[in-house]
DNA sequence: CGGCATCCGTGAAGATACTG
DNA sequence: CAGTATCTTCACGGATGCCG
């Protein structure tokens, strides 16, 4: 039946690639220190400052999962004391569409609940 | 100066924004019944049966979520004993390129993960 | 069948303090 | 400054049972 096997193929590998991205890129934080990231070279204080909420080791914990998957650049300076920088490495950047729609997506969506509490209720 | 308050507004926007869209489609599950739902019109029963590993609990749920920011309709048909159906809103098919997005950035990261068991290590 | 209430375990994440 | 270790808290979500 068209509806069943071939559903069924279709429907899991695209849950299954669906799940893999949430993987990498879902959480709390990863996001947002991506967007930080994606304008720049960023120090680990100044990316605490900027994701506003978060604690040193939350925001290491989440650094280390995005660079072992290979998104994001540590680099040690050796200035005195120690000072470390992050940036985006050219697969990080692969994320750029994704994270791009979903801020689209976002600002649109606040407008519309704007929007509906003005007219509808 | 051009990278404090330059920043700090495009930026804070721009997380707040993708914020936004990820407390509407984020969670364990959201995004997997929107994946299934983008096949079409389903029932509570097939949803739980696809999305597997998901109990009822979550399943009315997260569909409660989805309903109530207007991505899903739900409808009682009135069959013996009481069946309901899940479809897709117009709003919901909005979602429908950044599901497409992950789901192809997740094919090619598994694909990558593969790629580098082979060769680097 | 769909959905809700209840109870409960677990793991994610916050606070705090400490090291190099 | 960057990161770790420890403790604690809490909400997510699983299991179960009932009701319309």
């Amino acid at each position: 039946m068209a509806n069943g096997t071939e559903f069924t193929a279709h429907c899991r590998a695209q849950m299954q690639a669906v799940q893999d991205t949430q993987d990498v890129i879902g959480g709390k934080w990863k996001i947002k220190i991506l967007t930080i990231l994606y304008f720049g070279k960023t120090h680990f204080m100044e990316l605490q400052r900027r994701v506003q909420g978060i604690g040193s080791k939350m925001l290491s914990q989440e650094l280390r999962d995005l660079e072992m998957n290979g998104l994001v650049k540590r680099t040690v300076c050796d200035t005195r004391p120690i000072t470390v920088e992050y940036e985006l490495t050219p697969y990080g950047c692969t994320l750029k569409n994704i994270i791009g729609d979903m801020e689209k997506w976002g600002r649109k969506h606040r407008q519309k609940l704007i929007d509906d509490e003005k007219e509808g209720k």
